[in-house]
DNA sequence: CCACTTGATGTCACTTGGTGACATCACGGT
DNA sequence: ACCGTGATGTCACCAAGTGACATCAAGTGG
């Protein structure tokens, strides 16, 4: 046995996502979530670089799905379509059990301006990332930026549409649905 | 003469300016921002909800000129050229002589984690700014969102085109070509 | 079996952003 | 001459985050 309990990160992330839950983002001190999962505050900056990313650590992984996802896209395919497939890939890891925790996560982010300005800034990430993807393809600079920022917006549009959902229909259906709302409104 | 320097806000903001363009945003203190204002750093927070508002406190006037700008659409323009032409009267208030002003400040931004988060937050706002103004005119809401999303998308990457652009274009001609490039992206 | 290194954690001291409560005092009106 | 008000100052405080150094179980080489 070591000499701490083992999964310091993952009692840290736990307790996190308890009391953010229970009294809110802002109310929640680091010394409290640190206590929780029995350990010190210094340890927490140690596994988290912020009190926020607590919440968005895992979005590391989407950054290289994507990619690859962008990459794998049929030779053929239009800028929109590669980067429409690529999020119906990642969508795939949307099913809806995880619907319930989708929404409670997205409740917790949506009551705090913080942590809205952290999710944007990982959907911005994410958007970088598609538009460096379409350029590997040999898509033109000034194309792959826009693809890749409009990707963004559907992505948007669509989880949030996702997570309101009452018919249960999965992320890559609605997907399909938004890209062509898209593109009734800008023929 | 009143009891004070006159116009205290406006000594913090080019105070502010001054420090986070001398030594960055981080290294800069309030209380050196105060100081060099004459003033105290509480009082700083009075005008100032925090530290990065200073770069952004000017963005509440773009909102209404948003609104009205995409209000004032003629009654049969799409969606999207109602946010265009939204997006292009706004895009008047980026004369060309503004420009190396526009620069410096982003490079202020573009420097810094957190203070790119804010300009993020501002852009989403604008953004439910336009959908709720869509919506206004009676556009579906899921059209609405979508078409705001896509406009702020459009934004972003001609705003970044005309500080970057050396051949001296306007913004609103700039604005045009994303918006054929997206309908050719999207076709 | 011992010494040595390593890595995760703890301890402590400190800076900075940000807030609440209360004091000050020129100015403008009554 | 008095009074209320609003912008500022003063003070005390909390919480986020960081740097330096200590601790000590577990592995590793001799």
């Amino acid at each position: 046995m070591g000499r701490w309990e083992p999964d310091a990160r993952g009692r840290l992330r736990q307790a996190a996502m308890e009391l953010y839950a229970e009294r809110g983002f802002e109310q929640a001190t680091v010394a409290e979530i640190a206590g929780r999962a029995g350990l010190t505050e210094r340890t927490f900056f140690r596994h988290f670089a912020d009190k926020r990313e607590v919440l968005f650590s895992g979005s590391g992984g989407l950054r290289e799905a994507l990619m690859n996802a962008v990459a794998a896209a049929p030779a053929g395919a239009t800028p929109l379509d590669a980067v429409v497939a690529a999020l119906e890939a990642v969508g795939d890891g949307f099913p809806l059990e995880q619907r319930a925790a989708s929404r409670r996560r997205q409740g917790i982010i949506a009551a705090n301006a913080e942590l809205r300005e952290r999710e944007l800034v990982k959907l911005a990430s994410l958007g970088a990332t598609l538009a460096e993807a379409l350029r590997r393809r040999g898509v033109a600079e000034a194309t792959a930026s826009l693809t890749a920022e409009v990707g963004i917006a559907l992505f948007r549009v669509t989880f949030e549409r996702w997570l309101d959902e009452r018919n249960d229909r999965e992320f890559g259906q609605l997907l399909l649905d938004s890209r062509d709302q898209l593109k009734a409104a800008t023929a």
